[in-house]
RNA sequence: GGGGGCAUAGCCAAGUGGUAAGGCAACGGAUUGCAAAUCCGUUAUUCCCCGGUUCAAAUCCGGGUGCCCCCUCCA
């Protein structure tokens, strides 16, 4: 089955085929460590997870690397200023080093909340300065890189004239926009920093040029070298990133090595809290900590951040989450009674109209995320599956089946990874309760039952009666 | 000011020329001691507005309005 995705790079919808067959390797912009990553940082993110799940799911090996920015880069092009690393230090009167660290952590909690598959490396900027040291040194001996009396290096746009292929930024389009202050110690307006020179920088390095710091672009350029080569299959990122980091670094990675950078670009577009931009004046930031410690779930979490193209907007609100609680409690019940229904029954084959509708919704599925990862038909698709396996009521083989398909499905998104593992051993109190509470409802003791229902519904478990005595979940989240 | 994108029911959201998927909510029904869960059914003559092309348009073209992104740190 062909995958195809959308290439930011030729703006078209195109088939994606890995250098290597078999073999995926992929880069995603990651978080810039200075302050708590909010669901719109974890958007994007999932775009990565969701790539990472379905090329594997599709029997793709594949190399995920997601950078961390832990040098602050406010002054990329300015002469004063103070970069977000260095002001949110001050703030708290912690070092940049610490500040990182600390924001790294969080950022961390939230993969682990959301149940990110690891990704297989995490480069931080500040342990990559030697290669991209060694990357500037290669500009410069091929003539792309420039210093000046500063000290700085820049890279010189001039000798490279594929720059603006990627966002379509165009020199007379530049020009036109006219909102690019004028560096006068730049050769050309659009030239960028690749080494700065700053003695107020709490993080310095020495280098050829001076003691200093890195560019912000040249990170991405030299940290996807060392661990994926000189070409790879796919880089992802925010829309933001396009112009001017991820040109950027098209720029100095082609310009480095000769040879051409990335296949495909994909780019998620952001989120939006509340039909607006989230912003702090406006309250509307929430990030993987502030709902969790609403008592929300990361597979709702999960759920609501991925419901939507990636390219399209997504309006997340906290009815939109709750909508999504109620569905991934959905997704549950449905599993477990599946996973049930299989184990209690004798093994046996499944049927064939089960084995057929499976396949069915299998490749329905497949071929909706193979369509440019069109999520919200695959979501359909899940949902039919779901709608399908409680509406047959099956057992044994049909409902082994069933589940099966239903956990790889649940797979590709990433969800209910944990949470079926194990049925949640409930207390041993609790577990007598559920059993008066049966035996007052076998003896017609409504009152009693009720009771016991309402004091077991406050200890957070949720009762589910059926024939054979009630089932029971633990409530909300 | 320049460039790019989006606009589909109360809400979320598929659908890029052939006569509007799916989900949530709501309502009706089955089931239930009552609920919950589950199942069945109902809910857009219409796709932001105006004009055009076409036998045929949510889908193409022109104009307008609103929102988002980039051009400046940003996922």
């Amino acid at each position: 089955m062909p995958i195809r995705f959308h290439n930011t790079l030729t703006r078209r919808i195109e088939e994606f085929v890995p250098a290597t067959p078999g073999e995926v390797r992929m880069y995603h912009c990651g978080p810039t460590v200075y302050s708590t990553p909010h669901i719109g940082n974890y958007r994007t993110f999932l775009l990565g997870d969701l790539l990472r799940r379905f090329l594997e799911w599709q029997g793709y090996k594949v190399e995920q690397v997601m950078n961390l920015t832990d040098v602050g880069h406010l002054l990329e092009d300015a002469e004063e200023g103070e970069d977000k690393l260095e002001a949110a230090a001050r703030k708290a009167r912690k070092t940049a080093w610490e500040i990182a660290e600390h924001y790294a952590q969080e950022f961390f909690a939230g993969l682990e909340f959301l149940h990110f598959l690891p990704a297989h490396h995490y480069p931080r900027a500040t342990t990559h300065v030697p290669e991209m040291i060694a990357m500037i040194e290669a500009l410069e001996q091929r003539g792309y890189a420039y210093k000046v009396a500063s000290g700085n290096v820049y890279f010189d746009i001039s000798r490279f004239p594929a720059y603006g292929r990627l966002s379509g930024n165009t020199a007379e389009e530049l020009e036109a926009g006219a909102r690019i202050e004028i560096n006068p110690e730049k050769r050309d307006p659009r030239d960028f920093a690749l080494w700065k020179i700053d003695a107020k920088h709490q993080m310095q390095w020495d280098s050829p040029w001076g003691r200093g710091f890195p560019g912000w672009h040249i990170e991405c350029s030299a940290m996807s070298r060392k661990y994926l080569g000189e070409s790879f299959d796919l880089h992802t990122g925010g829309e933001d990133n396009v112009f001017p980091h991820h040109e950027c670094e098209i720029a100095q990675s082609e310009a480095a090595s000769g040879k051409p950078f990335v296949r495909y670009w994909l780019h998620a577009r952001h989120l939006l809290v509340d039909s607006t931009k989230m912003s702090k004046r406006l309250g509307n930031v929430h990030t993987a900590q502030s709902l969790q410690s609403l008592g929300h779930s990361g597979d709702a979490l999960r759920l609501a951040l991925q419901k939507a193209h990636y390219r399209e907007p997504l309006n997340f609100t906290l009815a939109s989450l709750d909508e999504a609680e109620r569905k991934v409690a959905r997704y549950r019940d449905t599993g477990v009674r599946l996973r049930d229904a299989a184990a209690t029954a004798a093994a046996t084959e499944a049927a064939a109209s089960t084995r057929q509708a499976v396949d069915g919704l299998r490749a329905r599925f497949a071929e909706a995320l193979a369509d440019d990862l069109n999520v919200s038909v695959a979501l359909a698709v899940l949902d039919e599956a779901v709608g399908e396996a409680n509406r047959r009521a099956p057992h044994g083989g049909d409902a082994a089946a069933l589940f099966g398909l239903l956990r790889e499905l649940w797979g590709v998104f990433g969800l209910l990874q944990k949470s079926l593992e194990s049925t949640p051993l409930a207390d041993a109190d609790i577990l007598a309760l559920i059993a008066e509470r049966d035996a007052a409802r076998k003896a017609r003791d409504w009152k009693r039952s009720d009771e016991l229902r309402d004091l077991l519904k406050q200890r957070g478990i949720e009762l589910l009666d059926g024939k054979d005595g009630a089932r029971w979940r633990r409530s909300g989240r």
